[in-house]
RNA sequence: GGCCCCGUAGCUCAGCGGAUAGAGCACCUGAUUCCUAAUCAGGGGGUCGCAGGUUCAAGUCCUGCCGGGGUCGCCA
């Protein structure tokens, strides 16, 4: 019942290795029947000196077992020091198995990820399912700012990283079509268009969009209609105007989302939700069935003052009944739905479109909004589809230590656009990850074009660019030895024996792990860090052929021992690429 | 007041229930006729906010406090 494992993945090679030699050991009657092995693990010990990889069995299992940890580990270790692979065995401390491979198993880690290409860490966790991963999904009433850039450099990496481990990805942006902000907008882009048909406008009024980004759409309306919707009555311009200027407010947020190389499979119109049917007042019927839509009153909200609140009876989405601290108001005073019934709806047409697994992002501004959109999709699907939401927390922006300054015009951030085309979209995506999505994350626009190796975005694509160089350096004495070149491909990798080679190899040979636990826990910014663990190792092996020039990748007098270490070369390089990809950072051949 | 997030080295932060808690910066010492020194090696630095609990095992999970941030009906 040993289940294969991914024989590109070393931790799930030796996992079931183990395994089989418990149920061995079971067969035997060493150890007792129906024992329970899901909490038996593989995991390479924190300290180095306890091995290549540890295992945690004998601990848990002892208690069901009924025998003493450290005696488990000992009838392991005497089973499975008949691995040919297997160097050492320990029984250490209370009862860890400590594990030290021959050279030649990590040796053919290199020939495994050659082999396998770009597919090497490509594991199938989803096998096939389809998950929604909605990121960005920023209002279209301006340009993206830099916090939104994080969102979307999250999700993206999220949604490549789902891609790589076996899910069938949509990227989706729900767009805030409707409701009292884009109609502000349209007031705002009229003024703009009066403005361009030679009208001086003045100061835009408070509560308007005062942006500059409004004026084409302005000058374009002038074009199309010349003054002819002066005189028109608001109810009868402002649907068509609020249509031209949303379509070109999510023209522009599209573009500053390419500028980064992010492309979304489904922008979803909320508007539409009541355009035809109304969705939304189906899904209030559906909970109202299950009887979690009822009329009641709430209590006044306390911590501030609201002079406009007034206590009264209103349609409400028992949202308390699945943990949320107060039940939810689906509509508002004047008969029109809130911006959460509308999101109620949204989410069940993600049911509806048959998503058994669904993410969302969220600003840090939204985090209290996140319990009760669970609560409305664990109502909508009995709490068969699970929804994760990731809260990124603010990003800071300073140039080279200080606090970037806001611009002084009101409602105009320093927008994710600026950013990008100052620094360039890597350092962007790169730096956007190399935090947790729940801490604050600081950007430093100085820092991040730094060619130095305190500017981490420099440091692992200087590392790939390193990789490729060797194989442009090897052009003069070895102009066969190519990237490509099956000398390479099939060289004897058993010449590479450095610790230093092998500690390299070790990291490369945790790729496939990194991958499986980031796609699991949904935490892609695990991958910025691991890249950068590669390529501390991969600088610290090139650096030791400064003082040893027999560890030079390049042996001019030995052509199949440079076969061997371009071999390990061209499999760093792929590493590199394959995780840079994931995370959307390209991987540069060389740095100047 | 309720809810959410955070609290780990002087600073910025990793840390997947496992063993003696790590990295970068800063500070100190060293390596360059050599595949890119755009790099690397070594050193000092810690009551993991506090107190309980669960567990063979807690920085990690649970409860309560303390401190910082966010948020709190008809904005989206």
């Amino acid at each position: 019942m040993s289940q294969t494992g991914n024989p590109m993945n070393v931790y799930a090679l030796v996992h079931s290795r183990i395994l089989d030699a418990l149920e061995a050991l079971q067969a035997e009657g060493t150890l007792p029947a129906g024992l329970d092995f899901a909490h038996v693990e593989v995991a390479p010990p924190r300290d180095a000196a306890h091995g290549d990889l540890a295992s945690n069995a004998a601990l848990v299992l002892a208690k069901a077992a009924k025998m003493k940890p450290r005696d488990i580990a000992q009838l392991l270790a005497n089973k499975l020091t008949a691995d040919p692979d297997i160097e050492r065995v320990d029984v250490a401390g209370p009862g860890f198995l400590n594990l030290g491979f021959r050279p030649a198993f990590w040796q053919g880690v290199v020939s495994a990820i050659l082999k396998a290409g770009a597919g090497y860490g490509r594991a199938d966790l989803g096998f096939g399912e389809p998950v929604n991963v909605e990121y960005v999904s920023v209002n279209p009433t301006g340009p993206l700012h830099v916090g939104h850039g994080r969102g979307a450099a999250f999700g993206d990496a999220l949604a490549n990283l789902l891609a790589f481990t076996g899910y069938a990805v949509t990227r989706e942006y729900y767009v805030n079509d409707a409701g009292a902000q884009v109609d502000t907008l349209a007031r705002s882009a009229f003024l703009r268009y009066r403005e361009a048909l030679g009208e001086d406008i003045g100061e835009i009024p408070a509560g308007l969009y005062p942006g500059d980004y409004l004026k084409p759409v302005g000058k374009a309306l002038a074009d199309a209609h010349g003054p002819s919707l002066l005189n028109l009555p608001e109810e009868r311009w402002l649907p068509m105007v609020r249509a031209a200027a949303v379509t070109a407010m999510l023209a522009m947020i599209k573009d500053d989302l390419a500028a980064l190389d992010i492309r979304h499979d489904i922008f979803f119109s909320e508007r539409s939700l009541t355009a035809g049917k109304d969705e939304v007042a189906e899904t209030i019927e559906e909970l109202r069935k299950k009887g979690l839509v009822f009329q009641g009153r709430l209590e006044k909200p306390k911590g501030h003052d609201d002079a406009d609140w007034e206590d009264r009876e209103q349609t409400l989405f028992k949202s308390t009944a699945f943990g949320d601290d107060v039940d939810r108001a689906l509509m508002k005073s004047d008969g029109s739905y809130t911006y959460f019934a509308a999101d109620m709806a949204y989410h069940h047409n993600k049911l509806a479109r048959g998503f058994r697994h669904l993410i969302n992002m969220f600003g840090a501004d939204h985090a209290g909004y996140l319990t009760r959109v669970k609560a409305a999709v664990a109502a909508l699907s009995d709490g068969k589809v699970d929804l994760d939401i990731k809260v990124c927390q603010l990003v800071r922006l300073t140039r080279a230590g200080e606090p970037v300054r806001m611009s002084k015009r009101a409602g105009a951030f320093v927008t994710l656009r600026e950013v990008v085309d100052e620094v360039g979209r890597d350092p962007v995506r790169f730096m956007m990850l190399y935090r947790k999505n729940d801490a604050p994350l600081d950007f430093d626009l100085a820092k991040v074009l730094e060619q130095s190796k305190d500017n981490p975005v420099f440091y692992v694509q200087y590392a790939h660019a390193r990789a490729r160089s060797v194989f442009r350096n090897v052009r003069d004495t070895f102009p066969h030895l190519t990237a490509e070149a099956p000398e390479v491909a099939n060289a004897d990798l058993s010449l590479l024996r450095d610790a230093g080679e092998i500690e390299l190899i070790k990291k490369l040979a945790a790729f496939p792990q990194v991958v499986e636990g980031a796609a699991r826990a949904h935490e892609p910014h695990r991958l910025a860090f691991y890249l950068y663990d590669l390529a501390a190792a991969f600088h610290t092996q090139w650096t030791k052929g400064n003082e040893s020039p027999h560890l030079r990748f390049i042996q001019a007098h030995d052509g199949t021992l440079t076969a061997a270490r371009l071999a390990l070369i061209r499999a760093n390089a792929q590493v590199l690429a394959a995780g840079l990809a994931i995370i959307g950072v390209h991987a540069p051949d060389e740095m100047r």
